[in-house]
DNA sequence: GTTACGGTTCTTGTATGCAAGAAGCTGTCA
DNA sequence: TGACAGCTTCTTGCATACAAGAACCGTAAC
C-alpha cells in the first residue's frame, strides 16, 4: 500500500531491528506494553510483519507474549542477571582464549588502540567515554575470537542484559574505572603472550569483578534502586 | 474452522513443537524444502501460524528462509560444527563446575544411577542403549547446574547440532564407549568431591575427546561420509 | 462496604486474499 | 546445437477481516 522502501529488505526486518534497538537502548522501559496495532501504525505496515517480528524477539528473550493479553518488555530478574553474568564469564573467557590462540591478527592492534584511548578517558575522568570504550573492548574480543556461533549467543545474551546500561552505572563507583582498565590491560597482555588459558582466566576474573561492581551499583532505569535489593 | 484441539495451547505452539522435533530427530533431512502450505495442511491450520513458527525456528538456527524462494532445513557446515563444539565445551564445563558448587543434591544420585546403567550397557556392548544414557548424562549435568539461561542456550545449541545423531555415530568406534564412560566417572567423582574447577576441566577434556571421536566418525544422515571431509 | 455477576471493549489468534519476486520451462532465433 | 527472451507457475510477503478470550467497569445484591 505504502511504497516507502525505507531501509534494507522487508517490513519484518525493519520492524525487528527498530524494536530491538528501542528495547535494548532502554527507550522502551521494562513492563511496558507493546501493542501490535500501535507498532504497525508507527512503522506503516500491517500487523502481520509486526507479529512475526514480535515472535522472534520473544525467542531472543527480549519480550514476553501473554496469549490474548498483551506483549510486554521483559526485564530480567535478579536471578536471571546473575545467571547471565555466569554465562558471560564463560563466553568472554572462551573468546580471550581463542583470540590468544590465533596469533597476531589485526584486531590486537585495535585492542591496543582501545586501551590507549581508555587510558586517556580514565585520566580525564570521562566515565561516559570510558563506558563506550569498555563496550568496544568486549566486542572486539568476542569478534576477534572468530567464532560465529559464539558471537550469536553472546549478542543474544548481551541484548537480554541491556548490558551497556548496567555497566554505565557500575563505572560511577569511585576507583572502578582504574581497576577495570588494569584488568583489560592484563588480559590483552596475556593474549599477546599467546597464553590462552591465562587469558581465559584473567578475562573470567575480570567479568566476575565487573559483575560485583555492577550488582552493587544503581541502575537508573530500574527505579534507581540497587539491583541487590530487587529480588 | 477445525475444532481439533490436539495438544496444549495454540496452533503455532503445536506446529513449532512438531517441526522442531521432526528436524532435530532427522525426520526432515538437511536441505529439504519446507513449504508453508504443505505444513499448514499437515497440521490442519492456516499458513499464518505456520509462518510464525518458521520465523522462530529460523531464529534458533534450525532452518533457513530465503525470501521469495523457499524455506529449507539447515545443516551446519563443518566449521559451524567445530564452533558449536567449542561452545559446548564451555557450557558443559560451566555446568559441571556449578553442580559441584551446589553440594549434595538429588541429581547426583541420578547421575550415579546413570553411570551404573551405562556400565552395564557398555559391558553388554549395547551402543544404542549407551548412546541414550550419554545423552541423559549430559542433560542431567546441565539441568543440575540450576541455571535457566545456561539451559536455554545449551538446548538451542544442541538442537542445531542434532547432537544425538552425531554421538550415536561416534560410539560405534571400537573402544570409544569405554573411554567415554571412564571420563563420565571421573567428572562425577570430582563433582562429588566439590572440586569445581577440577570438574569443569575434566568435563571440558571429555567434550574435546568426544568431539574428536565424533568428527572422525561417519554420520549416516550426512551421506555416510566422514564429517572431516565435508568442507 | 464488599462481593458477585454481566456486558463492553480491549487485546491477540487465526483465516484468507492478493501482490511481488524467483525459478524453470518453452519457443524462437542465430 | 546453443543462447536468450518471455511466460507460466511456483514460492513467500503482506494486508485485511473476522473470531475468541481476557480484563475491566459498572451495577446490583448481600
Amino acid at each position: 500500500m505504502k511504497e516507502m522502501p525505507a531501509k534494507g529488505s522487508g517490513a519484518r526486518a525493519r520492524v525487528m531491528e527498530g524494536l530491538r534497538q528501542a528495547i535494548v537502548s532502554g527507550e522502551h522501559r521494562p513492563k511496558q506494553p507493546l501493542y501490535e496495532s500501535s507498532i504497525a501504525a508507527e512503522y506503516e505496515v500491517s500487523r502481520t510483519p509486526v507479529r512475526e517480528a514480535l515472535k522472534q524477539l520473544q525467542s531472543e528473550g527480549l519480550i514476553e507474549i501473554r496469549p490474548r493479553v498483551g506483549t510486554f518488555v521483559r526485564s530480567p530478574s535478579r536471578r536471571e542477571i546473575v545467571e547471565l553474568f555466569e554465562l558471560k564469564e564463560m563466553l568472554e573467557g572462551m573468546a580471550a582464549r581463542l583470540l590468544a590462540g590465533r596469533g597476531s591478527v589485526p584486531i590486537l592492534d585495535q585492542l591496543d588502540e582501545n586501551i590507549e584511548q581508555s587510558s586517556h578517558a580514565v585520566e580525564r575522568g570521562d566515565t561516559e567515554e570510558y563506558s563506550q570504550l569498555v563496550h568496544q573492548f568486549h566486542e572486539l574480543l568476542v569478534t576477534g575470537a572468530d567464532n560465529t556461533q559464539l558471537e550469536v549467543h553472546y549478542q543474544q545474551l548481551m541484548n537480554q542484559l541491556a548490558y551497556h546500561r548496567l555497566v554505565s552505572a557500575s563505572l560511577t563507583q569511585p576507583g572502578r574505572p582504574d581497576v577495570s582498565l588494569s584488568e583489560h590491560r592484563r588480559v590483552l597482555e596475556l593474549i599477546r603472550e599467546k597464553d590462552g588459558f591465562g587469558a581465559e582466566f584473567a578475562m573470567r576474573d575480570h567479568v566476575r569483578s565487573s559483575e560485583r561492581a555492577t550488582m552493587s551499583a544503581d541502575d537508573p532505569l530500574l527505579g534507581g534502586r540497587p539491583l541487590r535489593k530487587e529480588l
